[in-house]
DNA sequence: ACATACTTGACAATTATAGTAAGGTATGTT
DNA sequence: AACATACCTTACTATAATTGTCAAGTATGT
């Protein structure tokens, strides 16, 4: 019952690209050593972003991402459904899945279910304000580093 | 984020012993042929389930496996839990993970703690007892047939 | 022109999972 | 005692997913 670290990483990311853009472009080379996740890695999790609508891009020197919304209508279920593609705790719930046909004589397929509305109910009473605003109360300093994400500082 | 087939295959098996067995062993072949899930894939999950206190067993001709409590103190969350070893959904919150020190400092830690602790509490309130009175009111004959979890019956 | 930085696809390495195989042990029945 | 049943345990293989790398391209500001 593990999420992908591509989801980790997006969150982490986007907390990141949150704090430190104000309305300018954010280069993944800044996450990228700010976070300490692989450039390229961040570049395929960013490709999906930007088509799940979450960021936009800007090209050329001095570009990078923006969100493309406000910090408080991105929910972190959002950003995790983007780049996992599905969140459904098992396959017979996925869209297109024929293998369950008839859900009423499906004893655990109720419970799988259930299982599922809540991760992702609960992932999507998050935004990205919620975690900024956490960061931004903090005292400045050591605590800016910006390695804030399960990555000890010392 | 998905759970892993031999959960759902634990607590499939879980619901079938549940329901065939009025105090009586039932053995792994049975649950293994209406079910439809390898013998001795079966095998490992009781070895699980039986170091996990789940259920005990009877050796010899006419021996199998026995729920070791009454279906309503047998919780979902728990099947899951021994067949699986871990439910939380990153590893740094898993016990002895040294990679997340600060927990203070860490912005998603919180949100990835609060997740397991949901999954875990849906999956704690439902219990075997849960599963099965829905199984128990419904026709006999064809629906009976034990092939009742995500498996097409025609 | 040139450097920056996004864009995109292909691919290798690692890991986890699912499932198979095989041999052993306990115990009831004949 | 012999046999059949059914649990017990370990080891292994194949497959799939995930993680991360590589490489080559395109757009654009200076």
């Amino acid at each position: 019952m593990r999420l992908s670290t591509r989801a980790q990483y997006a969150v982490r990311a986007m907390v990141d690209l949150s704090l430190y853009s104000q309305g300018r472009p954010v280069s993944l080379k800044e996450i990228s050593r700010r976070k300490e996740i692989p450039l390229n890695y961040l570049e395929q999790l960013f490709f999906r972003l930007k088509k799940g609508q979450i960021v936009t891009s800007v090209r050329g020197p001095g570009g990078g991402y923006v969100l493309a919304r406000q910090e408080s209508a991105i929910k972190v279920g959002e950003i995790v459904v983007t780049v996992e593609e599905q969140l459904n705790p098992v396959a017979c719930l996925d869209e297109g899945d024929r293998s369950c046909q008839r859900e009423a004589r499906c004893l655990t397929h109720t419970v799988w279910q259930g299982l599922g509305e809540r991760i992702k109910g609960f992932l999507d009473s998050i935004t990205l304000e919620d975690l900024t605003r956490e960061a931004r109360t903090r005292p400045t300093g050591e605590g800016s580093s910006g390695k804030d994400v399960c990555q000890p500082v010392g």
